[in-house]
DNA sequence: GTGAAAGCGCTAACAC
DNA sequence: GTGTTAGCGCTTTCAC
């Protein structure tokens, strides 16, 4: 069986498909009655016309690709839900682009929402959170954010000058840790993350910077680098456990890490936050499913999303948009971080 | 800046649109000089062709639609995984459609997704889970299906006969409930779930025949529903705490589930197993986030992507193939279910 | 109010 | 091997 067209619905209506085309879109004014006999045709076939044509036209498609690192991981996840919410009314569509963090699939993923004509970009994760770049990986975003909208969720591009929105993280970790060190802590660990990727360093910095504005040493063993997921954590978290002089509060790189650090911890016997104190980052739903409730920075992820929608949108429209919007975490204090106490 | 089109790599090149086309899919043999000076150019603009206008054509545009109801769950989040894991190396890209469980907002994607022609539908929850569903919902979906390759995924739709994946969600069920009564509990609860929704009817039905089997009595206050979330199951769980007979065992319809029935009973000042056995259904990756790792049933959710996504193609290139693809559950034992103790 | 026809960017006969 | 041309299904001038 043959597609219905705009015009098989004109033939049957004994119109031109400029008029049918005119009824579609309410573009123009029809006589009352033809309208009537159009519509009710459309409606007799469930006539939908085909948006790759119209998109062929309008050039629009109404279609916004979201390349991503890692769906499985929450955070990015509420992202998503976030930029959904804002595009509901505003009528785009997402196109999910996993990228598992790999380069060379964020560059198919790349030439494929090119190809595709998408409206808009939003990229998180992957090339745009490295702390040197290599120059290929920032060209072809370069290149496409010439031709696409394109918005950055917290991350960067050297020399690039798209549209970002990002959460301060340097400030959120300053928050955890001068939330430690007010509860009398001074032996403070950092868990997980890697050395070359930027949220991960600009955290660390932040990180050092408070403690020593409060005269508190680092130690550098206890800086353990690893990666993002509740199996490293755990293996960071024993690793530190085994040591001689264990800290007595642990900042970890995010929630997943946090996780495996309390799941160490209690596996070894340790009580939480009596024994250790045990803080995450990002404020995934998993912050409140694990026991004791993890105490964590708010990146206002469901809002990251939003935003960026909401550039894109403007961008879309042709209309000037700040190139950088920031929003501000927030602390929240829940179960897993206590006052210090001798009882280790 | 106009868009680069085929158009002005030909007249750059001196030949035809033709020949740029045939170089573009290398469908007709072109002198390999030519070639050569048509790939210099369309490099040298980093010329990439119109997916609208090549789709107009071939009727193909290598996206699948993907309607779920809930992208943060992890169990939808895994099956997603496993179709993006399947369709990569076929080169289709996924439209990701939230449905929140809504049915009109699963109408708006259907319609949506038809008008942009999406080369197949994957479909999950909502809608395809009721117990008996209403006509014009069922109607919307097996229209469409006429048209466009439709897979199901754990779900169905009276009269339809579209093609299913599945899991055998009662034989879980029964796995689950032989596991408890193996290990000595006798009076067991099931908690969670809508009374109208599919997969949990077969899942109480299941466990409901499993107890009788043994000869155990099913009490009817131990059976309540809820939802599917850790809210609910800490809610429900309370509720079973404050009974005066308490059952030694909880099914949870799923895993988020079994975390709030886990919170609530620690915070209740039980042990897990000691005192009560709860286990959950799906595992979900938050089964072994948990303290106590949960004891749930695998649904294989990775696998079901996989599978859906296999049959879509196979329907997209009108091979006949089987209509209903089952896939067998298994038990996950892990901390959280335990032998029967008097100790409560 | 309505129709004829051009054109969006591409592919695929068909001709040479 | 290569060019001409007719669509794919729609929107949009420009006439009338």
């Amino acid at each position: 069986m043959r597609n219905i067209t705009v015009y098989d619905i004109a033939k049957e209506a004994n119109v031109s498909v400029a008029t049918v085309s005119r009824v579609l879109n309410d573009t123009a004014p029809v006589k009352i009655s033809t309208r009537e006999k159009i519509m009710s045709i459309i409606n007799k076939y469930q006539f939908q016309p085909n948006a790759l044509a119209r998109s062929l036209i309008s050039k629009s498609t109404g279609m916004i690709g979201v390349i991503l690192p890692d769906i499985t991981n929450p955070f990015f996840t509420e992202v998503f839900l976030g930029a959904e919410h804002e595009a509901r009314d505003k009528g785009y569509t997402f196109f999910l682009c996993n990228s598992g963090g790999e380069y060379y699939r964020e560059s198919e993923y790349l030439s494929v929402l090119n190809e595709k004509r998408v409206d808009g970009i939003i990229f998180l994760g992957g090339r745009v959170n490295l702390v040197r770049n290599k120059p290929e990986l920032v060209k072809e975003v370069a290149e496409l954010a010439e031709r696409t909208p394109v918005v950055l969720i917290n991350g960067n591009l050297p020399k690039c000058n798209i549209h970002r929105v990002v959460t301060d993280e340097a400030f959120g970790a300053e928050l955890l840790t001068q939330h430690l060190i007010d509860l009398g802590h001074r032996e403070i660990a950092f868990l997980g993350g890697m050395e070359h990727i930027a949220p991960t360093v600009q955290k660390l910095k932040a990180f050092r910077r408070k403690m020593e504005e409060n005269n508190l040493r680092v130690r550098k063993e206890w800086i353990v680098y690893g990666e993002y997921s509740v199996k490293s954590g755990k293996q960071l978290m024993n690793r530190l456990i085994d040591m001689a002089h264990r800290p007595s509060a642990v900042i970890c790189v995010n929630d997943f890490t946090a996780v495996g650090a309390i799941k160490a911890a209690v596996e070894r016997g340790m009580r939480i936050p009596e024994h250790i104190s045990i803080a995450g980052y990002d404020d995934t739903p998993l912050s409140t499913t694990v026991i004791p409730e993890l105490t964590t920075v708010s990146q206002q992820s469901h809002e990251l999303g939003r935003q960026a929608v909401q550039i894109l949108h403007q961008l879309i429209n042709r209309e000037k948009i700040r190139k950088l919007t920031l929003l501000q975490p927030s602390l929240v204090v829940r179960q897993s971080t206590g006052l210090y106490t001798e009882q280790r």
